[in-house]
DNA sequence: TATGAATGAGCGTTCATTCAT
DNA sequence: TATGAATGAACGCTCATTCAT
C-alpha cells in the first residue's frame, strides 16, 4: 500500500515543517535547536532524521515552501502577458497583500527574513531565494515588452522597476516583522498609488490604490 | 596619559569591530564564532573581553555603527523642514545611494540583513533597529506638514509613504546582498522617478531620476 | 517500559554521583572540573547533562546525599523522645561513629568539608546544610524537655549543648579528613565520657564511653 | 634606606593580605579571582606579583596568618605547664572565645573553613594547618603528664581529649560561619561545663562555665 | 519504523599570570 | 617599582547527529 505510506510520509513531513517554521519564527534559524523542533513536533529526534537529512534540509524545505505560493501568484500575473501589465501588477500586489494578511501568515513570514539573511552565505539557500527571484527575469521581460506597447512609462528601466516592486514587498515583510500590528491597507494603497503613475491606467478601478495628482 | 589610553581603547575597539563586521558579513551573526573574530582581529580571546562584555555587546556595537551614518543623512534631510520636502527626499536618496556605493560598503552592509533577522527575537537588537527607524515618526510628521502645503500628493498617506521610502532602501540592500554586482544607478533613478510623481517637482533638476509620463 | 527507563535513570545518576563524589573528595568542589567527572564516570559530557542541570546541581545532589543517612540516624534518636535523652544521645553517637567508620566513608566524607566551606557563600548549599542542621531546633526542644525531667544537667543550655554535640561530630570529620588514619574509637569514647557527665546515667552501660571520675 | 623599603614591603603585603582575606571570606578561595583582589586592594596585578609568587602564595600567607594568634594563645596556655592543666584549659578557651568575638573576626574567620577544605588536597595548606595542629602533640604531652598528677580524669585518653577540645573550637567557627549572629557566650559556657567535669576543679572560679551536677 | 540516550566537537567566556612601557 | 593590557589554556555547557534497542 504505497498510497498510505506516501500519505503518512507527507503528513509526517508536514508536522516537522510546521513545527520547524514555528521554531524558526520564534528563535531564528540558528537559534532554534533540533531539540526545539523535536519538542514542538512531538516526534522523536530519530524520527525526524527519517524524513529529512538534517537541520539544513529542513531549513531548505521551509524556505522553499515559503516561496511556493508567492510564485503561484506571480505566475498567474505573468500569464496575463504584456497586454495589460498595469492590471496584472495591480492584481498581483492586491492578491499578495491579501494573502500575507491572512491569520498566522504574519508570524510565519518572519522566517523569510532569516532565510534572506542566511542566503547571503549559504549557497543552497541563495539558490532557493534566487529561484523565488528567478521570475525577476520573466517580469523584466514582460515589462520590457509592455513598455514597448505603452503600458509602462518609457523613462523607466524595466529591470530596476521589477526590483522596486520586489523591494516594496520585502520592505513590508521586514517592517511588519518588527511591528506585527502594522496594517497592510495604507501601505498597499500607497504602493499602488506610487507605482500606478508609471503604469498605464487601471482598467479595473476597484483595485487602484490612491488618487493621482493633478 | 588618559589621552593615550583612550586612544588605544578606541583603536582596539575599531580593530575588533572591523574584524567582527567582516566575520558577520561572511558567516552571519550566529555563524561567526568568537574564535573567528579572534583570528580575524589578530587579538587574543581574553583581550577582546577587555573591550566588550561579550559577543552580544559586539553585535550591538556593530549594529549601532551601521545605523549611525544613515541617521546622520536622515537628520540632515529632516533639518531641511517641510518647505521643500521633494528636494529633501531626492537629496537624501541621492546621498544615500552614493554612500552605500562606496567601496567596501556593499560587503559591510550584508551585516544589516543579519541584524534585521535577529532583531525579530532579540529585544536589544530590535531597540537598535527601532532607533534607526525612530525617525520614521519624524519623517511622517514632516511629510504630513508638507502635504498640507502641497508638497505631497494629498491622496498619499504620509506614514505609509515613509514606510515605502524605507522599503525601497531596505529592498535595495537586500537584493544587492545576494547580487554584489547590482548597480545602484538604475535602481536609484527608478526610485526617484516613482516617488517623484507624488512629490512636488524638484527645484534642482540635476538630482531628478527618470522622466515623467504624460 | 517506564520501569526500565526509571531504573536506568537511577543507575546513571548513581554513576555520576559516585564519580562526582570521588572527584570532589580528590580535588574539591571548584577544583574538580566537569571533564574530571566525565573521565571518572566514563560517560560523555553531553550524557551527564541529561541527568543533571549542571555542575551546581550535581554538587547539590552530592551534598543532599551526604546528609540523608545522618538525618535518618538523628530522626531515629529524636523519635525516642525526652524520656531517655541520655540513652538516645549515646546511641546516636555510637551509631554515627560506626557508620562513618565504614569502609570508603572516610574518603566520601571529605566532600562534607568542601560543602561546609562553599555553604558560606552559596545560598543553595547553605539551605542544604541548614536542612541537615534543621534538627538542631528539634534536638534543642527535646533537650529542653528532657532537662525539665532531670535528664540533663539543669546548668546546661539546651541549644548550646546541641551545638556542642554537633561540633564534636564536625570536628571529628574535619580532623579525620586531614589524617585518614585517625581512629574513631578513642575519640568516640572521650566524647561519650565528656557529654556523659551532663546527661542522666546510661541505662545500657555497654555503650557508655569512658569511666567516671570519683 | 633598607628600613623604609622594608617598612613599605610590610605595608604592601598587609594591604594585599587584608584584601585577599576579605575576598576569600566573601567568595571562597577558588571563587575569588586575582582580579577581585586587585580591585579590593586598589593595587595593580603586576604590583601584587612583586610581593607574592602567585595566588597560592597569598592563600598560604593568609592561612598562616589565621593561625598565628591562635598559636600564641596556645603557647601561653602550654607554658603554664602540667601543674594546673584545668586552669590552663579554661583560660585558653576563655581567651579564645573573647578573641574570635572581636569585631570583624567573625567575617575573617570564614576563611578558615575554606583553608580546612582545601588542606584536604593541597599539601602546602595541609602543612600549614598541621603546623596549627602541631601543638596537638604538645597538648597531648602536657595532658598526659597532668593526668598522671590527677589534673585529668584517668579514664580520658589525652590525645582524644585534645582532639575534642579542638573539635569544640572548630565546630563553633563552622557553625558561626553559617549563622553570623551565633553568640559565643552560651556556647563557651557549655563547653567549659562539659570539659570541666574531666578536669580538676578550677582554681579561679571566675572563668568557670556552667555548674556541676550533683 | 520509532525511540531517546549517547556522543564529542565546539561554543562563549574566565582566569592566573606575564611583560612592555 | 608600578602599571594594566595581553595571553591562551581551560572552564561549564550545548548542539546536530547517530544508533542500539
Amino acid at each position: 500500500m504505497p498510497r498510505i505510506r506516501e500519505a503518512r510520509r507527507v503528513a509526517q513531513r508536514r508536522r516537522i515543517l510546521d513545527a520547524a517554521t514555528a521554531c524558526f519564527a520564534r528563535s531564528g534559524l540558528d537559534g532554534a535547536s533540533m531539540q526545539d523542533i523535536v519538542a514542538e513536533s512531538g516526534m522523536s529526534a530519530g524520527a525526524i532524521y527519517r524524513y529529512f537529512d538534517g537541520k539544513a534540509a529542513i531549513i531548505e524545505a521551509v524556505a522553499t515552501e515559503r516561496h511556493a505560493r508567492e510564485r503561484a501568484l506571480l505566475d498567474t500575473a505573468l500569464a496575463a502577458g504584456p497586454e495589460d501589465v498595469g492590471g496584472a501588477v495591480r492584481r498581483f500586489l492586491s492578491d499578495w497583500f491579501d494573502w500575507v494578511s491572512e491569520p498566522g501568515e504574519a508570524r510565519r513570514r518572519r522566517v523569510d527574513v532569516h532565510v534572506w539573511a542566511n542566503a547571503q552565505h549559504d549557497a543552497r539557500l541563495r539558490a532557493i531565494v534566487s529561484e523565488g527571484l528567478g521570475p525577476l527575469g520573466d517580469v523584466t521581460r514582460v515589462l520590457t515588452e509592455a513598455r514597448a506597447r505603452g503600458g509602462l512609462d518609457p523613462a523607466v528601466d524595466p529591470e530596476a522597476f521589477a526590483r522596486v516592486l520586489l523591494a516594496l514587498i520585502q520592505g513590508f515583510l521586514l517592517q511588519r516583522s518588527w511591528d506585527p500590528d502594522l496594517e497592510a491597507g495604507p501601505y498597499r494603497d500607497t504602493v499602488l498609488a506610487v507605482v500606478g503613475h508609471v503604469l498605464a491606467p487601471a482598467t479595473d478601478p476597484s483595485i487602484t490604490g490612491g488618487g493621482r495628482r493633478g
